[in-house]
DNA sequence: GTCTAATGCCTAAGACAATTATGTATTAGG
DNA sequence: CCTAATACATAATTGTCTTAGGCATTAGAC
């Protein structure tokens, strides 16, 4: 696991290009394929990805869809075309700023 | 400039690597180098760097030595020997999460 | 058959690092 | 003379996240 601190200002980056790559997900769902992804290394709390979630939802960049999983109701988002657009900004920024991090400690990414 | 939020986490690291690179250094120029380095992406508040500095020399890291140049004082810092050993600690650790970071995002690190 | 871990959603209180806003003072340059 | 750059510093506020709750369903172990 990171440091915690460091993942700040990364999670919606994170849940928007998830979503963009996998399509139609869940909550849960979205925690799991991260920690996959990152090789266990991001475990999102649930206290940080549902307000994300609405948050997103709210401003227009998601929408939702719910499901019944017999008694169990579960909460699919999609991205919105803005939505879209917003995934290449952010990741565009974060790519941008991992390269000057990379620079400025002058750390060789293989 | 990047997005503020993202260097969250990151400061206590770019300081002290610059400082180990560079040996001997007062505030201002810690932020006038990194500044140099991140082309001009990175601008480190003094609301932000002064604290750090401050904590950093509190837990034995940094030592410091105050010089007058003329009627200024300037107050210059060097890692101590623990100091360097969490240099490398931290570079290590903020290194790896970038790495995780391309991976989770797909980025190409040229 | 019962108990635990995993699945699945959610909110609220608090921690923490940084931003923004100040304050003070010296020095170089137009 | 006045402004920008140099140089230090602290306080109030902001924002994102962690921690700590709460609730309910389902699969698997024993």
């Amino acid at each position: 696991m990171h440091s915690p601190e460091l993942l700040k200002g990364t999670l919606q980056t994170i849940v928007l290009k998830v979503l963009k790559d996998h399509g139609r997900m869940y909550g849960y769902e979205i925690t799991q394929r991260v920690k996959e992804l990152s090789d266990e290394r991001i475990l999102l709390t649930e206290g940080a990805l549902y307000p994300t979630l609405h948050k997103l939802e709210a401003e227009g960049m998601l929408k939702t869809e719910s499901e019944s999983i017999g008694k169990r109701v579960r909460k699919y988002y999609t991205l919105t075309p803005q939505g879209k657009s917003l995934v290449k900004e952010r990741v565009a920024e974060l790519a941008d700023f991992i390269k000057t991090m990379s620079n400025v400690l002058q750390v060789k990414l293989a």
